[in-house]
DNA sequence: GGTTTAACTGATTAAGTAGTCAGAAAACAT
DNA sequence: ATGTTTTCTGACTACTTAATCAGTTAAACC
């Protein structure tokens, strides 16, 4: 049995990982400002010059983090294809979108802490990835709307609604628990939302 | 005719809202953390201590903000009575929503930042008024539903839908603007997002 | 006009910040 | 084993921050 002789790229995996986690929940809960590296290397339960060994400086974790979000966040409308149904597709991306809106919370709050301060760290970021990667989708959305498969809407307005709809269940995640009288969603409530959701933009968008 | 005696008063009045303004902006831009003293002093025109002199310390003036979004945001609701026809009511709440989205986009902002980080401050804030509110909204709501003047679906879900879709567009505004290809909407163009929000969601709740 | 009171401000302080760096420790190579 | 490279870290620095405070200016009162 041979030995594996990268003992040291396997622990670099490893702490990228744990620092780039524990970064995101502490830029989610904090914003960037708010974020200092002692609270980083707490949560991580590593020295904050480690931290600063991997990534150099706060500016670097921090696009790393977003860009891993970013990431997820596109995966996640693999349904919306030409080729597929309409409104199967649209379900699913709902779907998906809650479901990450429940799993991964604080990538969504980063991205959305961002946005709001007029993405001053990830403006390249938005510009170039998500510019085309929501102009690919809104063609899709449009060819179904002209094929006759979807209402005549506006599928810019379409996309902004099925974010800002499935997101809210994240970003807003404490108020909505407050609202619950201090309760996380239960499995009951998170079906219901999907259920609502899905109710009310497929019935706003499909050929009646 | 008298002098006013009260050169004082006035002028307090007048610094005491051109403050807010200032770290209404501010506090939007940068989140609590990154909105300094300096910052706001140099947006106000006014010297640091005389903004420590009318609100004491960091908090104190935020919550100034805060409360002051909350009243404005509370009152966009008025149309959401017993006695009124639902789809008029709803219709308008949500164009009242999306004005103050454009108008107001900074208010908008400060509050989503500080639901997003937990509602650190003003917590207390959330559970007793915004509770309050929402559950006299949803009573209205339900009332709708229960004497068949609305679909059977989920007022809380409603509301939070109607939440998130206008303030996305205050919230989101800069992503939006950077996927209009960096122009702002126009007027048009915010026709269009009232047409299509209150489409898709009376769609949803009407009685078929 | 002179006194009291409120409004205001520049200088200062104590605490926290991002980032540097010299050198220790571990992993790897031979 | 020895040397070399990479990984790692505590101590430090230059800077920013919220908040204090002593002292100044302006308004109100009589």
């Amino acid at each position: 049995m041979l030995r594996q002789p990268q003992k040291q790229i396997a622990n670099r995996e490893k702490n990228i990982s744990r620092i780039k986690e524990a970064a995101e929940y502490v830029f989610a809960e904090h914003g960037y400002s708010g974020a200092s590296f002692s609270l980083i290397a707490k949560q991580a339960k590593l020295p904050k010059s480690n931290i600063i060994y991997y990534f150099t400086n706060k500016e670097t974790l921090y696009r790393a983090v977003v860009e891993d979000i970013f990431d997820i966040w596109r995966s996640a409308a693999d349904s919306i294809k030409k080729d597929n149904d309409p409104s199967t597709a649209i379900a699913e991306y709902i779907d998906t979108k809650l479901e990450m809106a429940r799993n991964r919370p604080f990538g969504s709050k980063v991205w959305a802490n961002e946005v709001i301060q007029g993405a001053p760290i990830v403006q390249d970021y938005m510009e170039d990835e998500l510019h085309r990667w929501t102009n690919d989708r809104m063609v899709v959305i449009q060819h179904w709307i002209d094929s006759g498969k979807l209402r005549a809407t506006s599928a810019r307005h379409l996309l902004y609604l099925i974010w800002a709809g499935t997101q809210h269940y994240a970003d807003f995640q404490h108020q909505i628990e407050t609202l619950n009288d201090n309760h996380p969603l239960t499995d009951e409530q998170w079906q219901e939302t999907k259920y609502f959701l899905k109710d009310i933009i497929l019935r706003g968008i499909c050929v009646e």
